[in-house]
DNA sequence: TGTACATCAGTGAACGCGCGTTCACTGATGTAC
DNA sequence: TGTACATCAGTGAACGCGCGTTCACTGATGTAC
């Protein structure tokens, strides 16, 4: 801390000129991506203050209100890109993938990652009163899509045929459970999460181990 | 509404006379109470102020401070009755059971009707930022003791031996993860828990489901 | 080419609110002499 | 028996703070004539 930091601003090198005309969506962007930060920070929606975001992008708090109605629709903007943006990462660790498990793994795997990277950001995904709400119905879609991987794993001969959504339900309530446990008490001594995830894979879906 | 109802405040029949000498520490049960009613209500320990705690109990704000440093010191005492509490409920619902794994299926299943009873304590005690700051470290102490009744099943042959803290971690987490989707989100259209939880003793600790 | 006007991208002051915490206090009840 | 004093259980006013939201505004840039 010296003269030249004042306060609890961040020292932005260029305090952010107006947008050319035209271009006031561009503001829009950078308003979530800040909620995004904070949120990843906070780990938590409702400490998340509309202040506070425009703290961060360097701009008036009133200027919030020229792209969200309130400070639950720009939360709610928010998290439906953080969900887009992990559904998409996703579905794009599934490509290239040998077979249907190895594209099932991958899913998996990169879930984990996510979760690791960003753990402030699955938590207000996970648990943000939003979801109760039901403004969060954008959610939905993944889990169909990780049944759709489970399904084609039994089409494939490569895990028993059985019901694959009560076995998609199994495990993706497996996989955030360990997830959510390591999440919230990160400090507690937690055995690899990768083997655990391999135990799941091969007791609930019945997928052999790799190697 | 009516007249008798004036603003926000709870109509106590008796608006609460001061305590006895040497009942001082009565105020700090009915504190703890109030807070955990609050924090059931609020699911979210960062948003219950001790301001709202004492209107509950119908005293002066300044007197929580009588018995609580401050209010995290309030909170970390209200959930560590409540851990206490649940902890106790979890092993009295071992007791009379037939067998280990009857004690193990009872053990699991206070905790469902629990979380069911006390969602919004259930996501305090586990999604609380106090987890974080390893002020909760009380908690340790079931998971040892969920282990310790998994460890009995195997002794008794009921399951296949093998690594009981391994076992009691895939189990635990299995459990936390579906108790925590169904907290979370409340109105999705959620199967029955407990043929879930079934599954679960079945594929990951190995005991056979019940008739 | 000039000029009046509309539009766009923001700003700054102000509002009322609830919060955690501090401080000096009150008033009933017990106790020492 | 009286009375001074200590203790106990709590109170009420006040502080400074950050919050969401409102309102009227500014000043640059484009456009119609």
């Amino acid at each position: 801390m010296d003269a030249t930091t004042q306060g609890r601003e961040k020292a932005h090198p260029a305090p952010r000129g107006r947008n050319a005309r035209g271009q006031g969506e561009r503001l829009r962007a950078e308003i979530v991506e800040a909620a995004l930060r904070l949120l990843e920070e906070l780990a938590d929606d409702q400490a998340l203050s509309l202040r506070a975001v425009a703290r961060e992008v360097g701009i008036a708090a009133t200027s919030v209100y020229l792209h969200f109605a309130d400070r639950d629709a720009l939360v709610t903007a928010a998290l439906e890109q953080c969900y887009a943006d992990l559904m998409r990462a996703v579905d794009e660790a599934e490509e290239g993938a040998a077979d249907p498990a190895a594209a099932l793994r991958g899913r998996i795997a990169l879930v984990i990652v996510w979760s690791q990277e960003h753990p402030g950001l699955y938590k207000v995904l996970h648990e943000s009163t939003l979801n109760r709400r039901g403004d969060m119905s954008f959610k939905e879609e993944m889990s169909a899509r990780t049944t759709a991987a489970i399904q084609r794993c039994m089409d494939a001969g490569l895990a028993p045929a059985g019901d694959a959504a009560a076995v998609s339900l199994d495990l993706r309530t497996a996989l955030h459970g360990a997830v959510s446990l390591r999440v919230n008490q990160p400090d507690a001594p937690w055995p690899p999460l990768d083997e655990q995830m391999e135990r799941f894979l091969t007791k609930l879906v019945g997928i052999p181990s790799a190697p």
